[in-house]
DNA sequence: TATAGTACTATGCAACACAAAGTACTAATC
DNA sequence: GATTAGTACTTTGTGTTGCATAGTACTATA
């Protein structure tokens, strides 16, 4: 029981809904999310990242793809699908009725 | 991949701080925490809650007394430690952080 | 050709919320 | 006194995801 492991858990479900944050702005290949959520001060680490495009493309809420790059590999352009988009709106409800609900806990 | 699970990994971590903000408040039991949480729409589970609450006592952030009832069986009434001050210090900070990250990050 | 940088994939582990089943104590009812 | 109901607490197993690590693949540069 330390903040770290504490810290980690805290993040679970979380990171889903600022990924899709993310794309729902516009069309974004990992490195673009991975920079704009460490803007954001939400540091994500690639064996998250990946898993968790995968997983939200197989849920059929993310769409992608192939862009060459002109100066490396190509690189996996995901944006969201309409369904991404309504779960983008259930997500949003979600994460508020949490962060009030913990608010008024924890500021009285 | 729906709402419900996605919820339920949103909470992971972050009743841990809650509960520890409810004793700190005053020495409570279970029922208590069930109660003060609910008011605040956060509801917490038996099979939960009282496995946080031992492994937050064998952690050492709480401590605990046995109190008769004069309605039913005997409660355990639960305080914060002084460790478990600190480590509520850490939690809020904690998350507190996470909360404005993700603020910032999807309300642009 | 070898190296470096970039991009993506796969796998295993630890932890916790949830769900469910169970034990124990006390008061009320029969 | 025995049984039932309400209250309080304990135990166990499962599914999911962030983290950590190792690896593959593509392109540009030396």
């Amino acid at each position: 029981m330390n903040i770290e492991n504490t810290q980690s858990q805290m993040r679970k479900g979380i990171l889903e809904f600022c990924i899709l944050s993310v794309i729902r702005r516009g069309e974004a290949y990992p490195s673009d999310i991975v920079e704009e959520m460490k803007a954001a001060n939400l540091n994500i680490l690639e064996g998250t990242l990946y898993p968790l495009l995968t997983r939200l493309k197989n849920a059929e809420m993310l769409t992608y793809r192939w862009v060459e790059s002109n100066s490396g590999p190509p690189r996996k352009y995901f944006s969201l699908t309409p369904k991404g988009e309504a779960f983008y709106g259930e997500l949003e409800a979600t994460w508020n009725e949490l962060a009030n609900a913990v608010h008024a806990l924890t500021k009285k």
